[in-house]
Formats: structure tokens, C-alpha cells, sequence
DNA sequence: TTAAATTGTAACAGAAAAGTAAAATTTCCA
DNA sequence: TGGAAATTTTACTTTTCTGTTACAATTTAA
């Protein structure tokens, strides 16, 4: 889900603007203190979106645009009472991404939302899921949904992995493996079987009946999710 | 050089438009017919940026974005004389990524341009932030927010920060490092090592356990905020 | 049922990669 | 030009990977 913040003092304008966005799907956290925002700079840069009213008691949203583009790219989206040209030019100079001017009509604010977060899609990861472990083929990384440790794994187990990933449910031969991951080495079939062995203690929960790396007896290996 | 393309029968306003963005560097050509445009579709899509009058004869400008809408996602401006609300958000439902009511200020125009643009771009940060500490890219300094101490790093190590931040949580190989560190040079891999060595001493609380510039055996190196 | 073939397993050793500090070299100013 | 800072190399250490070996367990076939 992605998350939302807005930073705005008026509590009846950010709560309706809440409200509209939490319907959209979103997830809004509000700042109503200019002061507060600019001290969790670190905070607010995580979020998918800022939407910024310009007009803040004690601290300016273009003073808190300027400290989060010293450190983050994340989409920033003023809002103002001041529509004035020079207004809009200077938050967009300092790094906003757009600029919508007090009073807005809803629908647009939520259709300007919607643009500005289309550009972080996230791109699918290259990568293989086992179960609640997700291997990375770029990072080499496992990370496991449920508690948030980090494994990594070698260049050869990577190669085998994405060798048995591109041949989900099919039999791989012990020759057609040393021939794709070992072009220039014989090494012995005691080899393969242990990159099975280490799988198989990674990924199966009883590692003695294997669910996903099957042993096809005078064949080779079968990988299924 | 990125491509403009413009869709506007006002020849005055489009010729000055077209001064200007060319004065900043992009090349721009004019479409002032929406006939002849809605059929140049294939044409059009090819731009990096579509800028579209909405009141054009015979064609109107939403027609021809949702033509655009049904093969490209091109970033598309509208720019229109009937400012009204609903008519900013029936462009921007028809897949338009900014509206522009005229008269606009040339200034706002040029802004609007570059950020619809700075999608496709990865717009370098001028600072890092790495727990307490924070990377000036512009001063070469580090200021540490628990006690005041300022370090100075070298231009190398600046280079190599940069070049980390822009891959935040990727895999940056060492033949990737290589070529965008030392494009002339050809150092040894151990001198990389040197640099990771010293960033761990600056920015790792415990270096021989680091959680922010990770060692990936075998490709490269990883940094994480 | 038993021997042969195949696979499972862990410990080990050599190889490769990365960590490290200090020395050697280059660059840049004052 | 001298010297300090920056940069790169060198030499060495440590860590991790990788394939082999030896043996155990399992399956197959006679």
C-alpha cells in the first residue's frame, strides 16, 4: 500500500483530504506542525508522496521542500492559498513536483495524486518465491516475509536457482545441469547433490521430504514451487 | 537532446513557446492542425513530451490524448483557456499528466516541462544522509548531527557516494564501479576495497558488521540507507 | 534377499574473493 | 619546488566458496 503524508494545519482540510485518500486506497498520515515535520525530515522521506501546504505556521512548506530534496527525490505536491505565479515558481524551483492552488476541487487533487504516483511503480524484482522466501537474482538476497532476516547466497547457488526457475515442474538431468552451470569443469555428481542439500535445508521446512527440489533417481532433479 | 512536440493553432503562442524551450535546450516541432495530427498519432507518441492545446479546430486536444492514451504513455501537458475545474480534470482523466491554464507564465511553463520530463531522468541529490551523519556533495563535508564534528572527504570518495546513492538498495557491480569511477583507469579490484574500507569506518557504527555498505562475494558491492 | 547403483550428508582442503594496513606513487597547492 | 593530501598498489590476512572425498542411506534389480 502506498503511503501518504500532508502536512497541513488545517485540521478540517486535512481530514477531509484523509478521508478522500484513504477511500482512493492510500494510507495518510498527517503532520499538522511545520516545526515537528522539518525535525522527522528522516520520517517523511519515506513516504511515496508529501503534500505540502505552503502556508504553515512557524516553518514554510518550501522551507521543508528544500531540507527533503537535500536528501530524498520522494514526489512533493504543494498546496496554497497563494495561487500567485511567483508562488507556484518558487515551490516548483525548489524542487516540487507540482503545485495546486487553494481552493482545488477534490477530484483533481486526487487525479494529481495519482499521476505524481505513478512514476515510483515499482518495477517487479528479478527473482524466484519459495514459499515465504523470495530469492533476488540481482542482490543474491533471500529475505523471508514472516521474519525479516537476510540471507545470501553464492554466485553457483544463484545460477543453479535460476536454471531450476526457468524449469518449473520439469526434470533437469544431472548432464544438462553441469553442462549449463559448469561449461568448463566436470566436476562430480556429488557436487550437484550438495547445492541440493543446501536448498533443500533453505527452503524446505522438513528438508528429508522435500516439496520443491525432488531427486528424480537416475534422471536428475525436479524443481516445483 | 529530448524531443517536444507541440499541438497549438496559435502560431504567435506557439512560436514563442518553441523559442523558449529551445533556449533551454530541447528541440521542438509544431503540429497546428489537430487533423493533421490526430492522424500522425504514431509520430507523436515517439516525442518525449507532448504538449497539447485543448481548444483546437475541428480536433480537440482530448481527443487526441486519449488516441495518445491507447498506445503510449508519453507524458502529455495541457494547455487550455477554459481553465475551469472540470476541464482540467476531464484532461487529466483522459490520461494527461499536467494542466496548464492560459494565460500561464512562460516561466511556470518551463518548470512544468522539466519536472514531466525528470521522470524518465534519475535527477542526482546534492547530499546523502547515513544515520548521524550527512554527505554534502557540493562541500565534500560531513557534518554529524550528534556532536558538531566536521570531516572532509575526497573527490573520489564523493564520486563513489554519488554514484551508491543513485543505486540505493541495488547491486552496484565492481566492473559497473569501474567503468563510471575510473573510465580511463583500470585499477586494481582491491582498489575499491580501500574506498568500502573507509566508508565503513565513517559511516558504520560497528565496521566489521556493516548494515549500510554490504559486500556482495562475487559481483560488487550494495548500500543501503 | 542381497548386491549394485544411486542419492544424501558432512567434513575437509584448496581456491578465490574480500578485508586490511602500510607503503609507493601521484596530484595538487602554497 | 616542497610537502601534504589523495590515490593506488602491494603484501598479507581472513573469510567464504566450491568441489572432493568418504561414508551412510536408499532404491533398484537380479
Amino acid at each position: 500500500m502506498q503511503k501518504i503524508c500532508l502536512i497541513e494545519d488545517e485540521k478540517s482540510l486535512s481530514e477531509m483530504i484523509r478521508l478522500n485518500l484513504e477511500l482512493d486506497g492510500f494510507q495518510v498520515d498527517i503532520y499538522d506542525n511545520g516545526k515537528i515535520a522539518k525535525n522527522e525530515i528522516d520520517k517523511i522521506v519515506d513516504y511515496d508522496l508529501v503534500i505540502l501546504d505552503v502556508m504553515l505556521p512557524q516553518v514554510s512548506g518550501l522551507e521543508i521542500c528544500s531540507e527533503i530534496r537535500k536528501i530524498s527525490r520522494v514526489p512533493v505536491l504543494f498546496l496554497s492559498a497563494k495561487g500567485t505565479t511567483s508562488d507556484r515558481i518558487a515551490g516548483l524551483k525548489l524542487g516540487g513536483n507540482d503545485y495546486l492552488p487553494k481552493p482545488f476541487d477534490l477530484e483533481e487533487l486526487l487525479l494529481r495524486v495519482q499521476i505524481l504516483l505513478q512514476k515510483n511503480e515499482i518495477t517487479p524484482i528479478d527473482g524466484l518465491t519459495i514459499g515465504t522466501k523470495t530469492v533476488n537474482f540481482v542482490t543474491y538476497e533471500i529475505t523471508n516475509s514472516s521474519n525479516a532476516e537476510i540471507e545470501i547466497l553464492s554466485k553457483k547457488e544463484i545460477e543453479l536457482l535460476k536454471l531450476f526457475s526457468e524449469k518449473t515442474g520439469i526434470v533437469v538431468s544431472r548432464d544438462e545441469i553441469l553442462d549449463k552451470i559448469w561449461p568448463d569443469q566436470f566436476p562430480t555428481s556429488r557436487t550437484i547433490d550438495n547445492y541440493i542439500l543446501a536448498f533443500r535445508k533453505i527452503f524446505e521446512n522438513d528438508p528429508k521430504n522435500p516439496i520443491h527440489f525432488h531427486s528424480i533417481r537416475g534422471v536428475g532433479y525436479k524443481f516445483t514451487l
